[in-house]
DNA sequence: ATTACCGATAGAACGGTTTCAACTCAGCTG
DNA sequence: CAGCTGAGTTGAAACCGTTCTATCGGTAAT
């Protein structure tokens, strides 16, 4: 910066206020600062500008599993807001952290990140995260506190598997069973009860239906179909309705290898609806979360509580049903 | 920092040795800083340190596009490097910025990057790329700048494609045409010229093979796919060789929605082996690259070159090749 | 007594932003 | 025409929270 003023024969903070625009300057010098700025190739030091401001504009982003295309469409809304107002975003990982909430509050106590968007997935103890949460700004996506006042993005799971599992039920289908999220988790809460609204309203004891929890991972998809393949025969379920669809991929891919045929044998739903489950043979019946606009509003949220506004506490999402192949009547 | 110096009722800069283990501090005094630290929950200003250090201790991380699970796959090693040496990763996106490389090169410039991990999968000039590299510390993944010997870590995706290629010969076919990617890239250049080996192994003129060009991403797959139904009947080749999956997984769609068989019309190889195409219908024959790996090791030889040592240019993993189902001996 | 070293500290950077006193120069007044 | 005023500019200096060098008192070794 002083190379630059001494270039264009200025003093410094004539520099800085050309740089800012916060302060008068005269056409003339200001275009001689210009100049030089642009001759000597000169970009202000932002780690100095930061320990002056009291801010870095970046915020952190919390994703559990990048692969997971879900996790992947939310980073790219939030990635999509940050960039329009040139705050950078960085990626943290919770895995490999021996406490990882503890981790994030550092960050922002250390002022390395001014926010952060929190996308859990893998249920933590609701208390840490409110201990995080005094540390700075955070806005939750897809996951909700029960009793504490966290802004959140969220869309209307329980709707949405209230209305999938509503679809599987006209289809005639009455033995089913639930493969469900970590009971942790607020969308696997309120996924299952929107099945059991569905199950009440077609005259089904919703205790009747057996649940087997996941961990929303493939694999565990594929852990919960074995354990529905050993019940009796007759109790079998000919429909699964799945809480996500990795692990309806996981559910899927077990009952073939066991020589059953999907949807002929066991019809199947998935929640999510990744790009993926449209290309699945059958094609997957999902509900659609919408992902990147889930992440750019979270994004948007954020920004407001950063410059001490405050935001509604839950900004709910519709979530819409995807009808596709993976559902058949029974006993065909 | 001064507070916990006066509440420990030492100097400023034994605390600072103390959190940088940099000096000698007698075994008392530090445990009554330590104390102090804890008491007022006290996180050094990194800003500060960055600005002092000269370093941001963060590295961007250049994704074109974060729904194809290859890129997140690199992104994840990346970040797995990264975090074990306590260095963020910031996510930029090419897209909606006019000149994508004069912006990284701002970051580098301006301390907010130490260095930048480069995935392109979109064809940028490579002056662009080169001119960046400039203003810091840069690696290329999957991606290399003939004449420049910038740093890369890239896997021997010629080989990958000769391998592929043959298997599809082997199989007995003859009437093959080629989707390859943006002719600009490497990889895209690479994976052609592997093919091209291939078909001259098996007595082909390689200028036979009709190649048609799409830009990885899924819908080109389907334009080209479109294209080559076009061919007269009995020019229609037998199987197609896509220098991606996704693009595979766009023809197969296409093909599909004109009444054609996969495998049993057209046989078709993908390239990537992402963890959807094992799970499609039929099972995608493709060429595995180890994602996370490269994106460790680039994350790797990025950190070597911030300390000064120099890294070998090209850093080759090997690809290999994964035979499922959608192969089948043509005329079936 | 000189040297060597250890533990501790003061104070100068690091590269910006921002406040504030001072300066310039019209325009106006007596 | 000297003197005053005030709008428009400017440069010096303080500050942001660290790191790190130079220094210093004191004790042990030579």
């Amino acid at each position: 910066m002083k190379d630059v003023a001494e270039h264009a024969n200025v003093s410094i903070s004539t520099v800085s206020y050309v740089l800012n625009d916060s302060g008068p300057v005269a056409p003339e010098r200001r275009n001689r600062v210009l100049d030089a700025i642009r001759v000597l190739n000169y970009s202000p030091n932002e780690s100095a500008r930061s320990l002056k401001r009291r801010s870095a504009s970046t915020i952190a982003m919390v994703v559990p599993d990048l692969t997971n295309q879900f996790f992947a469409m939310v980073t790219e809304g939030v990635q999509k807001a940050a960039s329009a107002v040139n705050v950078l975003v960085v990626l943290v990982v919770p895995d490999a952290i021996e406490t990882p909430e503890e981790h994030y509050a550092k960050l922002l106590r250390s002022q390395r990140v001014d926010g952060v968007i929190y996308l859990s997935g893998t249920g933590s103890m609701p208390e840490t995260i409110y201990e995080m949460a005094r540390s700075g700004p955070v806005v939750l996506v897809d996951e909700q506190i029960p009793g504490r006042d966290l802004p959140s993005v969220v869309c209307d799971s329980r709707r949405g598997a209230r209305e999938v599992a509503t679809h599987v039920l006209d289809q005639g289908h009455r033995r089913l069973a639930v493969i469900g999220g970590p009971p942790a988790l607020w969308t696997a809460q309120q996924r299952l009860a929107g099945y059991r609204e569905a199950f009440a309203g077609a005259g089904l004891d919703p205790d009747s239906v057996p649940v087997f929890n996941g961990d929303y991972r493939q694999e565990s998809g594929g852990e919960a179909a074995a354990k529905i393949l050993q019940l009796p025969e007759d109790e079998r379920p000919t429909a699964l309705l799945c809480a996500n669809d990795l692990m309806a991929i996981g559910a899927i891919e077990h009952l073939r290898t066991n020589g059953l045929r999907v949807p002929e044998d066991v019809s199947i739903v998935g929640f999510d609806d990744l790009p993926i489950s449209a290309l699945l043979t059958p094609r997957l019946t999902s509900v659609r979360q919408p992902a990147r606009d889930m992440g750019y509003r979270a994004a948007k949220a954020l920004f407001d509580l950063m410059e001490g506004k405050d935001v509604e506490a839950a900004d709910q999402l519709p979530a819409v049903v995807q009808i596709r192949d993976s559902v058949v009547p029974p006993g065909r």
